[in-house]
DNA sequence: CGCGCAATTGAGTTATATCAAATACGGTGG
DNA sequence: CCACCGTATTTGATATAACTCAATTGCGCG
């Protein structure tokens, strides 16, 4: 259990510019002259679900773009239990705070099986001086970052516990490219939200028996987003 | 009430490097040369408590450096009732979307007496052009605003009602520069929380009766910081 | 088939929301 | 300076929602 596996050590980021999703990614605006000016490694790496990338507290010179799956990143409280404080898929970057030197202030844990890229921060720093376009994406990722944040508040972290479960599915389905979404673990439902597993599992099961969401295969579901909104929203 | 002074119209921004808080606001690490590239004025304004300094929605081409006093940013929901996702204060940006051009995503509102510089993003985004230490400047709010929002989820929106009461208090009492902060009233206390104000109020009312809170004068008030720890963190 | 984990369900307890009333407070005008 | 008013705060009683604890069911996997 959490192995991780180093798929392809991509020594000067030679295919970095022919990237399937790089409209996507960090990299997205970058011409034949940036891509030049990479000269230390980017890896692409894949975790099987429930794999910790990195560990709160961690000094790690990286970040790491999200290519596919998804990423819980969560803070520990004193006490010992933890709060999911933001979800990454598809595009998003993990570990931005290791840019400026800090250390890492979640663990980053994956929920899916999860593919990424490794990218050190050196290349980062270097590229910056020469592309705004970097730049330019860059704060787009903070802005993004940030939104969700304010997001997860209004919408995951208020009002009752019905009402947070299904603005988190709704949540979930906008996201998702497909018609169907990534169901979490009630668990973690439960750190998302700031309620118990119990009442997470509560509000789910009232759901389905309502058929306003429907579990598909193993940890994919769908919803009738017009009746959740609806009722909820 | 909500009436807006422009104190000082800075042409220029003539004064800039000689503000008394230069070492905290974005400007921080610009040299003459830089400052002879604003060619768009920066407007120093003073709000009462209460005033409104942007809507959300709202699409204005500034962003604001808080000088003095409190800032809530609010964002409402659809059933009209607010939610605070976060509390700036001196040497913090508000409005950092309007950068990329996008509407705010908040109220903007005072609670204090509040000094604010309005600063044009097209003076941001020139100097961007040739200025990297505004980018590590920038980059720097990105990620405390990042990082604020992150607390605020584990620390404000996790545990029982008193529990948050005391980590705001502690919260507000860390970012004090005075050894008493601005105590803000049990309606935006339940805000910040997601609690109503009749629990904020029960929380507060005890905990000045074990003597952890004093109130000094009106909306200033003092803890015990060390009790409260103990309790409740 | 049975094991282990996750999810569900239920009963009982506790915390919070709700509703209503009383009190304190600041500001205003006489 | 004092009386009054509107607002914020405090307090209490009750209803409701969520948590806690425990037991059961469901499900995937070996």
């Amino acid at each position: 259990m959490k192995t991780i596996q180093i798929e392809n050590a991509w020594r000067g980021a030679k295919r970095c510019k022919n990237c399937a999703i790089r409209h996507l990614v960090l990299f997205a605006d970058l011409d034949q002259a940036d891509f030049d000016r990479i000269h230390h490694p980017i890896d692409d790496i894949e975790f099987e679900p429930g794999s910790r990338i990195y560990r709160q507290g961690d000094d790690m010179p990286f970040v790491y773009t999200v290519r596919s799956g998804l990423v819980k990143l969560e803070q520990s409280r004193p006490n010992g239990d933890k709060r999911i404080v933001r979800l990454l898929s598809q595009g998003d970057l993990a570990g931005l705070e290791n840019l400026s030197g800090q250390v890492a202030e979640h663990d980053a844990i994956t929920m899916d099986h999860v593919k990424v890229c490794r990218i050190p921060r050196s290349v980062i720093n270097s590229l910056q001086r020469d592309t705004p376009n970097l730049h330019n994406a860059l704060m787009q990722r903070w802005q993004k970052a940030l939104s969700g944040a304010d997001n997860w508040i209004t919408r995951l972290s208020t009002g009752n516990a019905k009402e947070r479960v299904a603005r988190l599915l709704l949540l979930l389905d906008e996201n998702s490219t497909d018609d169907c979404f990534f169901l979490p673990t009630r668990e973690d439902m439960g750190a998302m939200l700031g309620i118990t597993t119990e009442s997470a599992s509560k509000a789910t099961a009232e759901f389905r028996r309502q058929q306003w969401l429907k579990p598909l295969s193993q940890n994919r579901a769908w919803i009738d987003t017009t009746k959740l909104h609806r009722q909820f929203d």
